[in-house]
DNA sequence: CGGCAAGTTGAGCCAGGTCAACTCCGGTGG
DNA sequence: CCACCGGAGTTGACCTGGCTCAACTTGCCG
């Protein structure tokens, strides 16, 4: 992600106490908030002036596991960025099938302005997740004068648009131990870094993997299943994986048949 | 399109010869072009100043149906907007399967910078599609200083992004008719303004509709038809369709069944 | 008018959907 | 602490929508 240089992070100039008078304190709220500690999303690039700001005029919210954000919280507040947790665009079609369409983690910023003359679909928390409902006020005009803070948004924007492109070819002519060797990669990439060398965290349950994968919870079971017994990966319980064999799964997630026997 | 107001189309400011010195004569090539005449596209957006200079960096190519947008032209030149034609952006499965992710059209703009890290795919044109190879550093100049023109372009970022996103929903849970059925749809949506009411113009071939909607094109070739027999449609010709049941074709792209029979 | 690519139609087959039974696991209350 | 419960996941048997392959037709361009 190309987003110029960050000089200096905000939370040293808040430490060196240069900018320090009460209106300029970086709100607590924001301190443990993955959206500012992580250098390279979307708060980290404001000045302290322009987070109190955006602190002031926005509202953050928790999401539990199952509940969806109202439309009228939509109508009211555009514009979300994700804290942590794993959010979803679903779909109801008539007749009681769904789509998962995206799903969307920390640091992505969701814009939803004239979202309204879109067909409907609801955003259903996929995990506990924590919001932050930002003032398209504030948002834009820090959009306007802060080049990083606008470089992180417009590369976030483009990064949810290749993911969904992405995602469309998982889609459109991959069988399902392909469409599941890429979530596996998929979700490999997204995870926060630090954890195991090779273990995957699935954030998801097996209903919603189909969905999201154009699947039956239980060929999602059954592939698992299958990559397991041909030593690719190792099931370690339902929401981790231990990828045994990185270059067969990689190549299977490519839409190569050596490995599917 | 949410896109400020316009005040004074800039075609106008050169009618009235305002600014009418050499170097701010709107260029020849721009008035023909869509990206241009079209007030609510980018180029519309421009002082003359602005057009041009980012005329005279960049380049306007033609590329003929089938053919591609070269790695080194991406390289050289990462933001690219599309005057005219249907552009795909196309994925190579290892066995000959191929995959359209995506499909662009006049107005948009492709930016990928940082593209490279990505697993691979090509821009192949679906027609012969007129393009505009934008100077990315003209570009970025011009986005941050014009309000109308960052909007417009962010406005068509995420619009590229819902697409996406609505296309997976296609994708992921409906069945090979109502998958048409929508996709007659994107067409309407997305098609000039101005031609007979209710007729759609398909711009891609049977082929290349399969890889989009994750079909085979004898599949999209059963299917137009049995859209015919159930008297939903009436195909003109390859392409061209004409919806004769508005709101059945809609009631089956939503993933209604009744009219599966 | 001939040639070739694109599209259509038909017959058979298989990956993955469907339905139903079963297991596993975490939480709850006695 | 254990018995119970309910939802999530797994497994098996069967079925079907759409893929495959092959033959045929149509449409386009020189």
């Amino acid at each position: 992600m190309q987003v110029g240089q960050y000089t200096v992070s905000p939370i040293l100039l808040a430490d060196t106490g240069k900018f320090s008078n009460m209106a300029q304190q970086i709100p607590e709220i924001c301190q443990i908030c993955s959206l500012f500690s992580e250098p390279e999303n979307f708060c980290a690039q404001l000045s302290n002036g322009e987070l109190c700001k955006l602190n002031r005029k926005s509202q953050t919210e928790s999401v539990k596991r199952g509940a969806s954000i109202g439309n009228g919280v939509l109508q009211q507040w555009p514009i979300i960025a994700i804290n942590s947790g794993v959010l979803s665009f679903k779909h109801q079609l008539e007749n009681g099938r769904s789509a998962i369409a995206a799903i969307f983690m920390r640091g992505d910023i969701l814009d939803m302005r004239d979202l309204s003359n879109r067909n409907q679909g609801r955003f259903v928390a996929l995990s506990k997740v924590e919001i932050c409902k930002l003032s398209p006020t504030v948002f834009e005009r820090i959009v306007k004068v802060n080049e990083d803070a606008r470089n992180v948004a417009w590369s976030n924007l483009r990064e949810q648009a290749f993911r969904a492109t992405d995602h469309a070819i998982d889609l459109t002519k991959k069988q399902a131990l392909e469409k599941l060797a890429s979530f596996i990669f998929e979700c490999d990439r997204r995870q926060e870094t630090g954890v195991v060398k090779n273990t995957v965290h699935i954030p998801i349950r097996r209903r919603e993997l189909g969905e999201y994968l154009g699947l039956q919870s239980e060929t999602v079971s059954r592939c698992f299943r299958q990559l397991e017994d041909q030593g690719i990966i190792k099931v370690l319980n339902l929401s981790t994986v231990m990828m045994t064999n990185v270059a067969a799964l990689e190549h299977m997630a490519r839409g190569g048949q050596e490995y599917l026997k």
